[in-house]
DNA sequence: CATGATTGAGATGTTTTCGTTATGAATACG
DNA sequence: CGTATTCATAACGAAAACATCTCAATCATG
């Protein structure tokens, strides 16, 4: 039907649609006129209409030409457009990935590697999804997820990990505390503390690293108060309610009203790991890892 | 830039892309496989990045291919979509008409030869503008209307006119006035009565030439009510505020209170033409003639 | 483990298509 | 009335796209 019909011949008749003239659009697209003229004779016998009235004079658009000109133009600058966006697809400019993360994940780096990689890749649609680990190790290998950030230790069967962040834990306290005068403190110096956490659920292998810190140092940790964000669990141990431990980076936010400890031990440290299905390789994804791993840096 | 990329590459492109097999897609397109395998490498070459993960018993889109594979079916389609919409305008099927038409013209057969039109040519748009004769037939020339409807006796320049309509003119009077009992009457016979009419700057020409008929017949008409809708117009003449002239396709509004007079002159008659530009070639104008050369024969 | 079937890629010759040059015809303009 | 401009036509040549044949790799199967 119209398989004949080539960009070619689009090219050609919008260029004679504006020029009006098919030496001066002959000259534009660099080939001789009389191609031209044959060019359009073939669009015009595939559509059966005439799209220009020309005299050896004059050459004017009929209706349906002048129709067919905004039709070419705008086919024309789409084909490009795709063809570009094909392109930077290829190149991992562009796309969508579904990053999953750990729910503890978010207090670290997360924001900032997003915005890192937003303006670096402004053309990538990322779907950001809180999952738990385990349900980010399925959903890599199902392919449901491209990346994952998780506090995963030992390595998985068909994904690769890489290290990006490791960051210690600290020990939050209430400036007013009678303990927060002791420039060191230990673990077990908050044995008989409330504490304020994390709801086990949202973060388990956090909270699991965290009791055990506890139960090495001899006590279990009394949790009077959970709270879902972190910001709200620091303000809560600045207001009194109780102690905390926490990922340092928290320490950026500046509140006035706690102090931080460092804790002695060598488990006293969490990983962050961004994980990816081995043999994945869209090129989108090598684009995030390359961000990810300037996290590493810092 | 793209230029080397044509439809051709896209068709091939896509074929393979829904096959997901070679041989299968070549089969499609009607060509030797081998080809299709050139093209793909060559729209490749062109991206620069592959389109296809392939081995010799796997073909799989990468996400490069994936993106192009739905703008490139996207764009096939509207360019079949423009193609068919220029054969449409070419054959005068499609496109914009403007019509302009007197005010009287209103109450006779336009609304009918409208639906009549838009019923044979749905893919044609209307612009329907009521315009005064005179500004009609500049506009003709100008190219700002394709056609009109007027009443115009005389030929004018430039244009060309084709009666449509013939009807004549009635006298329509309440069914309780005396005179409605008369079988006959004549034109005098309203020399006392109260008028009902349109006001004359919404019709010029019929205002004229009813005040007209009436000067013939020895009196000037004593309007005491104006009525922009015909509508309007007849049912003031059944709640007895007056007489009026109207033309005669009127009668066919069924109104149960009113009764017609013929009026026995031969100037009671009301010409429509249709006009337009001579030269004027445009396909859409002469569908529309041609539909509104059928109004003649009824 | 070997063999055959299937499938995509490569090489080569042929056909088709497209473009160039040369020429012709029509129209506006001096 | 002649000239310059401009689009169409014809003939030729080049480039491309395609078909055929062949090979290499992979998967299934006995």
């Amino acid at each position: 039907m119209n398989t004949d019909v080539e960009l070619r011949h689009l090219r050609g008749f919008l260029a004679v649609a504006d020029e009006l003239h098919f030496g001066r659009a002959a000259e534009r697209l660099q080939v001789a006129q009389p191609a031209l003229s044959q060019q359009i004779r073939r669009l015009e016998a595939q559509l059966g209409t005439p799209l220009f009235r020309r005299s050896t004079r004059r050459v004017e658009l009929t209706d349906a030409g002048a129709h067919l000109r905004e039709e070419a133009r705008r086919i024309l600058a789409e084909v490009d457009a795709a063809l570009d966006a094909a392109r930077r697809v290829g190149r991992g400019d562009a796309g969508t990935l579904r990053v999953g993360f750990a729910a503890s994940v978010m207090f670290l780096a997360l924001p900032r590697l997003i915005r890192r990689f937003r303006s670096a890749f402004p053309g990538v649609h990322l779907e950001l999804r809180e999952l738990p680990t385990g349900t980010q190790i399925t959903a890599l290998r199902n392919g449901e997820l491209e990346v994952g950030f998780l506090r995963q230790l030992s390595a998985v069967e068909g994904l690769r990990m890489e290290r990006v962040m490791r960051e210690r834990l600290l020990m939050a306290l209430p400036r007013t505390h009678d303990l927060a005068r002791r420039p060191r403190l230990s673990l077990a110096d908050l044995a008989a503390e409330d504490f304020v956490l994390f709801p086990r659920e949202l973060a388990p292998g956090l909270y699991t690293q965290v009791v055990e810190l506890c139960l090495d140092a001899g006590f279990a940790p009394r949790v009077v108060q959970e709270s879902r964000e972190l910001y709200t669990t620091v303000s809560l141990v600045e207001a009194g309610v109780g102690v905390s431990i926490i990922p340092a980076s928290v320490r950026k936010m500046g509140w006035t009203g706690v102090v931080y400890r460092q804790i002695h031990k060598r488990q006293a440290e969490t990983n962050v790991s961004v994980a990816w299905r081995a043999g994945n390789d869209r090129a989108v994804v090598h684009s995030f890892l390359q961000v990810a791993r300037t996290l590493v840096r810092g």
